[in-house]
DNA sequence: GAATCGCATAAGTGTGTGCTTATGTGTAGG
DNA sequence: CCTACACATAAGCACACACTTATGCGATTC
């Protein structure tokens, strides 16, 4: 079950790390570790439970393997989120209406 | 960090599938086991850990304890999930405008 | 007020997770 | 080619997690 990949993938704060890095532009893992005192190795795992997660996707670049945020786990939690859209706050009340596009 | 625990709590399928059920409308403890094949003591550990993670409220009733949705977690993944809406597939393309009242 | 019910908590146990060190694989450069 | 580089994989280890059984605790019921 994919959705178990992803909130699995996301309930680690250095992954969560790592995808923020991401999210702020694609690069290859060696870039990733700068400034996050973490093991090629760990820095390795980390983008091989996001990448079974669809939470992020790699392209081989030479020797490099470029790494960028994969949209399609980001729309799966949008997706399971949409389920219980009838329970969230009325200050995002306003969503409802553009989910309902999604569902179609 | 509230991040940390709801990610955490939504990393079991246990507790996604308690979570659910809560959904469809809320109710006890007991009234939760049913189906479900799950000892007293493991949904009331659930239930404490989703708790934590602002998805489920408790209101105690006599000695039956009420257990419904809570909409701050749910409202607590919208907005992690908004940080990220540049990198959210143009099927959904529209929220993006919409997340814009969410910011200010 | 004693027994029962609904639920929480304590303590112990097996399994999963994230790290480490060591090594493998493929590509680029001299 | 042969070395260096970017990254993946293997194996081992400490810790966290989800479960179990046992017990506690407050509220109802008779």
């Amino acid at each position: 079950m994919i959705e178990n990949d992803i909130f699995r993938a996301l309930a680690d704060p250095t992954r969560r790390a790592i995808f923020e890095k991401l999210a702020a532009g694609g690069m290859n893992a060696s870039a990733l570790r700068e400034g996050m005192e973490i093991s090629q190795p760990a820095m390795s795992q980390h983008l091989s439970v996001l990448r079974s997660a669809k939470l992020v996707r790699e392209e081989r670049q030479g020797r490099f393997v470029h790494y960028e945020v994969d949209p399609e786990g980001l729309a799966l939690i949008a997706q399971w989120l949409a389920k219980y859209r009838a329970y969230w706050p009325a200050r995002i009340e306003a969503l409802k209406v553009l989910l309902k596009d999604m569902d179609q």
